[in-house]
DNA sequence: TTGCACTGACTATACGGTCAGTCAATATAA
DNA sequence: TTATATTGACTGACCGTATAGTCAGTGCAA
């Protein structure tokens, strides 16, 4: 594998496992067997890698979205948008356990702030679109809230409460959104 | 005042504004014209000035949720509740922001996990009385849910969006808890 | 031969934490 | 009342360590 992919690859794993803040290089290093060196030959400084690692993992949000885009039912839409919200956060912690890091971080937040309205828009615009065919009054409100429940979902799944009841949870989310017109 | 009292004070502000892994004991020593020694004579090291500063916002909230609860309906103080949510995230923006930062920082996470579930368990069961007392069928769940939203609010406002059109969002929770019948 | 991925020893700096000691206030004893 | 002992808040120089970042140089592919 490409060294600059695996450091980028290594260094994901790292930073959402101990903070962004807590990685330094060197551990990167010693983990992706590289000198230390290369890390700044190919990215410009610490920095600048983690700036990399969130636009790699936007492309990624952004492509699995579109490969969902089908000419489904917006109904269905919303379904499988909440049904592939909670298979993620339970395959994927680390990754959304990164994302939460770097937002609520000030150094971070400033940092990736250009990139993380680049990927909110794009969230929003995507759910709004949605509730928009659903023909929901209050389309935009509507979605700004649905995406704060599951971004509290994750939020509190991931990092405040024991023995989250994630299951019942979403099926309470379906029943509001599906089942009764909001 | 008493220069325990203003190092706590003072080391609030600059966790919350620069965050807790970014502020060193020495800018906390200048800013509170005070000097290292005295910091860690007081506390026993970095890590336990934090969880005291933790400590002390709880107790904070629970008073204060102790000075709502007068005999009002259910419903009022579902309301209240909600207002008064708003407010605070308007008025002490950097309360919240240092708490969001701690809870989703892996190492700060560790440091005060004791500490979090009791504030967490506090709140879930203080907002599970009034669901439960409106009567509502699956009370835990959409207690859950309500603060996952509330949760989600304050994560999107104060790090994700730009323009979060926080008062149509209030205006919208009142509708979907206080005028439907959730 | 040129260019680029790559190395690892090196530097400057900043960090958390320690420690010997100062000083004022309080308690004790005469 | 006066002299002495004890406490505990407080200081700032100091220490070991870890950090981000540099750079002169190596080896290899085109």
């Amino acid at each position: 594998m490409d060294k600059k992919t695996q450091i980028i690859e290594i260094a994901t794993k790292l930073f959402s496992e101990n903070g962004f803040e807590n990685t330094s290089i060197s551990r990167v290093c010693e983990a992706s067997n590289v000198s230390k060196g290369l890390v700044f030959h190919h990215f410009k400084s610490k920095d600048g890698l983690l700036r990399e690692i969130f636009s790699v993992t936007t492309k990624k949000i952004i492509e699995m979205n579109e490969s969902i885009n089908d000419e489904q039912k917006p109904m269905d839409r919303l379904y499988d948008l909440i049904n592939s919200f909670f298979i993620q956060i339970k395959s994927d912690k680390l990754f959304f356990q990164l994302n939460l890091n770097v937002m609520t971080q000030p150094k971070t937040r400033e940092l990736l702030n250009d990139l993380i309205k680049e990927r909110s828009t794009f969230i929003l615009t995507s759910v709004k679109q949605i509730f928009n065919q659903i023909n929901t009054e209050n389309a935009e409100i509507i979605s700004y809230l649905f995406i704060a429940e599951l971004d509290g979902i994750a939020l509190n799944y991931l990092g405040i409460f024991d023995n989250y009841p994630l299951e019942q949870i979403k099926e309470q989310l379906i029943k509001k959104y599906i089942k009764n017109g909001i």
